[in-house]
DNA sequence: ACACTAATTGCAAATCATTTGCAATTAGTG
DNA sequence: CACTAATTGCAAATGATTTGCAATTAGTGT
């Protein structure tokens, strides 16, 4: 959504960081922005195939995007990795059998980072975090 | 480690259910109990390849013992999959950039997973869990 | 608006991890 | 010790991701 007022949050960051607002990223971002979920390599690469839009394009597009913090890995125990936008953060459970996800917030967790942080030898900040569940949901469990 | 007590746990896991033991398994299987940390294919294939044990039954393995629930994935935001042995569990913080990786506690992680089932109307248990701090460590923050 | 230049793109081919088919081998059972 | 299904290794296939390179384009200054 050109409208949505996030989008021009994720371009600024990509301007600040040197890169180019060309097409295919724009497209890229959309899909973020139309699929709040995580997404792999391949769904976006269906959604901006028609515009004519390289597989290519979408791999390194997906990297400049990690390395620029605005999109960053969910581990759901797929075959692929996938990512969410930053700020759209929040948690999931994820079904071991069907991949049904399920979302949560976990305000608790900033508040255990801290604490981990307090005590590191190693560390004095976090960028950003990963909680997910993993769990047999009710329907294959009948199964 | 033959003699690691947390062996013989794994080993009855895998025959009750129904998986052979043999020697290509417990070679995987001690090269986890040797190296306690998320680990992938790759580093376990160089551990076993001396003792004739192929690639292709490395994957198999650790496909075999991700569904016996002795080892499971760990998002490390790494180019391959890595695992650690389940009863071993931890969480870590992992370097952005260098990739050094620190471990630590969570006990409050169980209480917050409770709340969360709680609420849930598609899961009422959960089986493991996964939380990931990623940061830029003291020393990458310098350079 | 126009030209310049480095960044970005698309294509084709290469690479890398992981999977599959199949015949030979082996663990667990009686 | 023999039996049988499970497991293995090999070779080849697949699928995802990356690389090289020439053509195109966004952002800059004019």
């Amino acid at each position: 959504m050109k409208n949505d007022p996030k989008r021009k949050i994720y371009t600024e960051i990509l301007k600040t960081k040197g890169y180019k607002l060309t097409a295919p990223r724009l497209l890229v971002l959309d899909v973020f922005l139309q699929n709040r979920k995580p997404l792999n390599a391949d769904f976006v690469y269906e959604k901006v195939r028609t515009k004519k839009t390289d597989r290519v394009t979408v791999y390194r597009t997906l990297k400049i995007f990690e390395s620029a913090r605005v999109i960053h890995q969910v581990n759901l125990k797929k075959d692929s990795v996938f990512f969410e936008l930053t700020k759209d953060h929040h948690h999931h459970i994820v079904c071991l059998e069907c991949g049904l996800i399920e979302d949560f917030d976990a305000c608790t967790i900033d508040q255990l980072a801290k604490n981990v942080i307090s005590k590191s030898p190693y560390f004095s900040s976090i960028d950003h975090h990963s909680l997910e569940l993993f769990a047999i949901c009710k329907k294959c469990n009948k199964g």
